[in-house]
DNA sequence: CCGTTTCACTAGAGCGGTTTAGTAAAACTC
DNA sequence: GAGTTTTACTAAACCGCTCTAGTGAAACGG
């Protein structure tokens, strides 16, 4: 047997095809005794609405996207983006709106994505992850006029709402709290300098190590990779002046670094103070386990699904919010430094 | 302006909307110039097909669904699950057919989604993962009769073509090589009893040590969880006979032991071997680094994707396919066991 | 040169909903 | 109780595309 659609509810309460569909949606127009009779029928008949012929009579489509521009490697390896994942699809799931991910090669193609998805009808709504510096993708999506939220900022979204992270604030509560403990030489195992937030650390820590009067606070990009986590920790261990403490701008260049700490016997807590300014289950479960400033991913994917469907409902009506500051877990892998007795 | 739909083409290149409809999609009846000019015409107006439209007319919908009943944590958590949907994304996006993601509560919760996407005609096609002993999404996709791969098998799984992996084989040859460095006391933490892949590694490893005339091998069953992984590595470590190798089913869990050994002073690989069912940067970036058995996972994502594509293409022409046996990486994590003179 | 086949194209009926315009009856006005 | 408003419902257009049936002209066959 085929589906039930509208027509077969009609023939079979004995009503026309409008006051079916006016009694399933809700809308006036039918009184209660034939409105509870035609939703009866439809419920024993299983009926379920066909999700292109609503779409294709203007509605909704009842889907957002969310398009990616990063290696596979780094999508499988980085906790951030499932959790981030999860998190948006129990918010989108209450209100039964699908989740389309697209992965791609690069930039352009994110954007060619957006282009289709828009004029196809494809989704209400894009998340925009990523955010860079310059990032060309935001004038390309205020052009189509497509309700969309970007995730990071303040700053550099154009007039598109944004979720962000007060960076800077808890850049500088983290050199603060490693400075409380003693430790003078600090080094930060930064991201990506394309990205706005890794910037903005960079800067965070300058100043902060001028406010308090740190030795060489020195910042060291990478691609956010474990391999080049590791070989900046390598180099900075190396040098002469060897820092007490390193700040890692991802949870897993932080692990990458207890592995390189570990292999040139330095021991952590004791000879290094290691310190992630991302917190995750990877985090936890290395030995020593790491001292890293958390937030709640998953809880962040819900307040950026909320924030779309709001954009979506009344395109304009968002505006920026400012996510939950990071708190510091203290873990194993931090303490006062080395004094020159105990070495 | 709105966006063009085939009836401006039509009116522009002074054809019928039909003949716009065969040239766009290559089909017979049209000339190799009024299908040129169509073309252009249609370029020119930057046309894109309404997926909804489309869709509607008895068309596909292009787009694949991936429903997953875990927590939000293992989802971040668990890199195989990153690098497959990476790799899924790799193989439909070439055809662009769109991955909808679904993350649900439980299995009754996902039985549901497949119901009404089905009905919905919201996907083509389903891609099931975490096969169960006496998996329940089984006989409802067969009954609802949308094409659906199954990762997992062999056996469990009806009618519906699998993508599986020898498991047997590869705790066998695991076990073989443990044996070979000169272990007989090895143990397994083990993932959850209710998957199919679980009870299987268990026989395994129970028919290789019988084989092998070695000591206790036990299994200890988990949920999967860092948690439950350190705990039974915990008490495994703690009993009078301590097992010189131990292998885990999964590499957060091989992680989490590693930190446990470490927490108690025992030494990897010198005072025990540690090896991994499971591959991805996790055991990577750990120091020591963890010898792992690896898969393709990203690959097979890419390969679920063709077996799903040809499914829908012509129903019941696929069968099941063998994945490539995983090849095992050794690493520093595994070593000959203490002998006597040594302790 | 007439009948048949092929070709290039058009008209129009769906697909499954939503929505507007219209209608007959019931319910109010005063 | 005639006129007006409201209520409950129907008919049919419409969304953008696909696809079948049909048409007129050109090409072919003998």
């Amino acid at each position: 047997m085929t589906r039930p659609t509208i027509d077969d509810i009609a023939r079979r309460a004995g009503v026309s095809k409008s006051a079916v569909s006016f009694a399933l949606n809700g809308r006036p127009g039918v009184s209660p005794a034939t409105r509870d009779r035609i939703l009866a029928v439809a419920s024993e008949m299983n009926w379920r609405p066909h999700k292109a012929a609503r779409a294709l009579s203007g509605a909704r489509s009842d889907a957002v996207g969310l398009v990616v521009a990063r290696p596979a490697q780094t999508i499988g390896a980085e906790p951030f983006f499932g959790l981030l994942l999860a998190g948006l699809q129990a918010g989108l799931s209450a209100r039964s709106i699908a989740l389309h991910l697209m992965i791609v090669e690069d930039t352009a193609a994110e954007i060619e994505v957006y282009r289709r998805w828009t004029s196809e009808r494809h989704v209400d709504g894009f998340v925009l992850v990523d955010l860079q510096h310059r990032d060309k993708r935001v004038p390309v999506l205020e052009e189509l006029g497509v309700p969309a939220v970007v995730i990071g900022g303040p700053g550099g979204h154009g007039t598109l709402p944004s979720l962000w992270a007060d960076d800077r604030e808890a850049m500088l509560s983290l050199v603060d709290y490693l400075a409380a403990l003693g430790h003078r030489r600090i080094a930060h195992v930064a991201g990506d300098e394309a990205f706005h937030h890794t910037r903005r650390r960079i800067r965070a820590l300058k100043d902060a190590s001028r406010r308090l009067h740190l030795v060489d606070a020195v910042s060291v990009p990478t691609d956010f990779s474990d391999a080049q986590g590791a070989s900046a920790t390598r180099a900075l261990l190396s040098s002469p002046n060897r820092p007490s403490a390193l700040i890692f701008d991802s949870d897993v260049m932080a692990v990458a670094g207890l592995a390189v700490a570990a292999e040139m016997g330095v021991a952590v807590p004791a000879g290094l103070s290691v310190v992630s300014f991302e917190d995750s289950l990877l985090t936890r479960i290395v030995h020593p386990a790491i001292t890293a400033l958390g937030r709640d991913t998953f809880a962040l994917g819900g307040q950026v699904a909320a924030m779309l469907l709001a954009a979506i409902d009344e395109p304009g009506s968002v505006r920026d919010v400012q996510g939950a500051t990071p708190r510091l877990t203290v873990r194993e892998s931090t303490r006062a430094p080395y004094t020159e007795q105990e070495a």
